[in-house]
DNA sequence: TTATATTTGTACCAATTGGTATTTAAATAA
DNA sequence: TTATTTAAATACCAATTGGTACAAATATAA
């Protein structure tokens, strides 16, 4: 490796300096568009809610799509990291408790909107959106075909019964937690979501 | 009752008469919003799937909101009309297998976009539309609201057990329903949803 | 034929959409 | 100080949004 390019130093900024945080500033974005979806929110809602114009949101971000993508990134990587996290656990049974357990806690946390955003922020829109619609969908694809992976894997260490089909399974877990984040941003409360997924939950092998 | 006023005569148009069939161009713009959502259509589209111009459509419907809630109504009386229907069966079980099933026929019906209009709509939008938001999560209240109020029946009947929570099924058969229309959307097959259908089932009472 | 009623098509409206050109401000390097 | 680099702020752009004014067309009633 090449220690002059891999250290590096705090960096000497040539022209005048930004005056926002651009974390700060991705997170408020995350938070319209999680919100309101991704045609539902604008750039001059953007500049109000990031407290930054519109040329220094370009000049940061590239265009409305560029930042919804970034977001998105940093929603994957953040408050949503428990989705890939909660694969962890020991059984197929923990895996599942915990991730509709949390889902709950997360679609109800007050302090962000209801719901998910990979589940909201493009279901349907305008033919200008639809690239936006698509990789919104191949998210939840690549999530869903994660816990068929790892419904796979308890299956090869009998965890799951030997006939189960891990990707019907998966796609039944899926459709739970769509369906929550439906419920959610239709205002279920969380104990109301809570004692669906205990239901969805009896429903599981092996319980 | 006044017969005069009953008994209505084809009647006699005065001007000059109307170029279109209503229902069939109020069928077209149900098309239109399930499949592109309300935010997601623009009257410009409307008017190349209706095939008659703005001022025909305002003439005839009023302006966007009141013509997506004729479609809406339409929606409901027509192709969803099952949703009604299926809780005359005379079992619980047999009022939620119905439903389940023929949900799963019905979004993936090819003829017809797939998923449901009350659901994808506008789950999330801007500011100004989010009057019509709500009015989709009344809908989706209401016809919740109904299976709850079947399940107390079937209840009152022993059909299911006395300590059964019919708010909870209902609001469990609501968020199957409402995470299949998303899988839908997002292009799972009849076959794919059917069997989420069956894992959904099996955690039915008296099985 | 003429008057009246209604619908059509064109052309237009203000407001908003995502996106930028340009000038001014604030920093460092010479 | 001066040149250079970068960002901020204002003001603007064409295109599209939902919605309408108005005149021409097409019907019935008198």
């Amino acid at each position: 490796m090449n220690t002059e390019e891999t250290i590096k130093q705090p960096a000497k900024p040539r022209g005048r300096p930004l005056a926002f945080n651009q974390d700060e500033a991705l997170e408020a974005a995350l938070n319209v568009f999680w919100a309101h979806g991704y045609e539902g929110t604008s750039m001059a809602e953007l500049t109000g809610a990031l407290g930054i114009n519109k040329p220094s949101i370009y000049a940061a971000f590239g265009n409305k799509e560029e930042l919804f993508r970034k977001a998105l990134a940093h929603y994957v990587a953040g408050p949503a990291a428990f989705v890939t996290e909660v694969k962890s656990a020991v059984t197929a049974r923990e895996v599942v408790e915990n991730f509709l357990r949390q889902t709950v806690e997360f679609f109800s946390d007050k302090s962000t909107p209801n719901g998910c955003l990979i589940v909201q922020a493009a279901l349907t829109c305008g033919q200008g959106s639809s690239v936006i619609q698509q990789e919104l969908i191949a998210y939840r694809k690549h999530f869903e075909a994660a816990f068929a992976a790892r419904f796979e894997l308890a299956k090869a260490q009998s965890d799951l019964p030997q006939d189960a089909n891990v990707a019907s399974l998966a796609k039944y877990l899926a459709t739970i937690h769509q369906g929550l984040s439906v419920q959610a941003t239709s205002g279920a409360t969380k104990e109301e979501l809570m004692a669906v997924v205990e239901l969805a939950l009896k429903n599981w092998p092996n319980n």
